[in-house]
DNA sequence: CTGAAAGCGCTTACAG
DNA sequence: CTGAAAGCGCTTACAG
């Protein structure tokens, strides 16, 4: 040992033990870094002893695999851009959750950013391409904007539409039945006796909404029931449109005994009406909501609705997008459909002797 | 030039370009890749000639460094993880939004976890260790709890609390003055000729709860008005609870004209137990919330409320834990107060003929 | 099925 | 104020 190799750091060395990595890992079970990789990352052709060794190793010594070393040297980085404009925090919030989980799970980086309709869309696109996203999540009301994934398709992007109406070619879509959904919760309005059941449909530029409505028409039809346009009216998914609705509903001459709307927002809104009416919900009106945001819960009586997994559907969104980064086989748009629910609670009830 | 030089990659070579990088930055404006790295990093003893010829480069082939290569190299990683309970829906969506933007911008990662009452204060530390979580982002009521903040400091972890009513030595916190709002609030109530006003409080393992429950006294006080104890009832921050504590309000021989509950849900609550009652508000009841979430404005009528910025305040936590993270000198716990408002809207009005 | 070499894009630690 | 060298921890592209 000379004096120099002593007392202080050699040159270009750098500071601190950062936990295990891979060339430990390899030591300890006496394989090359190589090997430690591929069990890490699965490769079947692992023989199952050099394997078990390996993964002995990883858990004496604790070690985790370092994303940054791992990016850089795989060349892969996956910039997921989600973009909201959601006016329902209780919507975004679930959805955050599940997109920001599913995320990291698959070492993907999330960039959340807020999108108003009167911006360009043309600067948008041009500023998460500068922030190198490489794929767009887009929850409602933004899946449903045309000339957003039009103007991110021409950026090269990929895309998820979630809980759209109208999944595009060009993008990959997460939805579910909406159409059976609000049929399956009139009919049940139906079994329950009512015969006049007012609708408040969800924003006309969202194309869930008119498979919403279709589904409750569908209902009617099938129930034998005659369709009453008067009983059907259009908000835009905020409890202010639930409640202009609601008030214009139960100030027909013959009033609905039930009211189906379109989202849980603007059935909190529709029980809010009835109070200022002086109805007792359920007993003089029937109400049922959509989707099971923290919304439905929050009101009395609690909301009878459909349920809409969204943590869940934006998870299977990002897992569409990260593998369409990673993967160019997994490129081709697809479109998974999840289940959705009926979940019973207290706003509504049979006709009796009203 | 040989035969093998060409045709076909050499050996360990690359695929793809993947953006212009620093080499290729200075090239362009003729100085060393250090050079660029500094002036990215706004390194102050660049020159300002040299800094100029960077900037342009950087602009021209429109460079964005690459953060995995950056915290690789810089050997410094920021995950931060946050820690999630809170029941209402709509303060963890502005809570997200505000993190997450501030997290990214910082070059940190977020890793959002859910954590049970129920669950094992050790196992998640272990979990968060195991995770490479360097600091732990702390959202009310988990703000509050002392025995998951000691148990975070002993696995090493930095920790930031939001919007608790009592800071931790060990601990950043972000918080608003809780007393003075509640104080303002129901200054408010007494201006409009309000004097037997009804008090929802929050949960008691919450240290706000006590905060707002002394600023209504001490406005009472301030006032002139004895206090009554039976106008003073406890919730926990449900839409439940409120609904719960608003019908025993209502329910007292001396109905009280004004209701100041802990938080929004809770007011929102209030209202639909006045209506229940066939009372009219604001004519017959005043009804005050408290955060502004978007639970203030999911009710008819909305609610008057004193703001607390949220999504601010996650972003100035995550700052405060990056920048311990990252420097030494930053590692003693600040504590950082940001201002409230009051926000009025139709909930409240003044004590005329009742 | 396994390994040796080179490189991902940046920054640290020096030395001028 | 600026630069040459080495290294961060991993994976790609080969070659056995």
């Amino acid at each position: 040992m000379t004096e120099q190799d002593n007392g202080r750091a050699k040159r270009g060395q750098r500071r601190g033990a950062r936990g295990p990595t891979v060339a430990d890992v390899a030591r300890l079970a006496q394989v090359s870094p190589m090997t430690v990789s591929r069990v890490v990352n699965n490769d079947p052709k692992v023989h199952d002893t050099t394997r078990a060794k390996v993964e002995k190793a990883i858990a004496e010594l604790g070690y985790v695999p370092n994303l940054a070393a791992r990016s850089l040297a795989g060349g892969r980085q996956c910039r997921i851009g989600l973009l909201h404009s959601n006016p329902s925090a209780a919507y975004l919030s679930e959805f955050l959750v599940g997109s920001t989980e599913q995320a990291n799970a698959m070492g993907a980086q999330l960039l959340v950013e807020h999108f108003e309709e009167e911006a360009s869309r043309d600067a948008l696109a041009a500023k998460l391409l500068s922030h190198r996203v490489d794929a767009v999540l887009l929850p409602p009301p933004l899946s449903d904007d045309v000339l957003l994934l039009e103007c991110i398709n021409r950026a090269g992007m990929a895309m998820a539409q979630v809980a759209t109406g109208a999944p595009s070619p060009l993008a990959h879509a997460v939805t579910i039945d909406d159409e059976a959904a609000a049929y399956a919760l009139t009919t049940r309005l139906v079994g329950l006796g009512h015969k006049r059941i007012g609708f408040i449909g969800g924003a006309p530029n969202q194309t869930a909404s008119a498979l919403r409505r279709n589904g409750y028409r569908r209902a009617l039809d099938v129930a034998g029931i005659d369709a009453d346009r008067r009983l059907e009216t259009t908000g835009d998914f905020t409890f202010r449109s639930g409640m202009d609705c609601a008030l214009a509903l139960l100030a027909l001459e013959e009033r609905p005994s039930a009211i189906f709307a379109s989202n849980d927002d603007m059935a909190a809104a529709t029980i809010a009406a009835a109070h200022r009416m002086g109805l007792d919900v359920p007993r003089q009106l029937s109400v049922c909501g959509f989707d099971d945001t923290a919304s439905a819960t929050n009101v009395w009586p609690e909301l009878t609705t459909a349920r809409q997994p969204v943590a869940d559907m934006a998870r299977e969104a990002v897992r569409l997008l990260v593998d369409s980064v990673f993967d160019a086989k997994a490129r081709t748009p697809r479109h998974v459909r999840v289940d959705f629910s009926l979940v019973l609670r207290e706003s509504d009830a049979s006709m009796r002797a009203s």
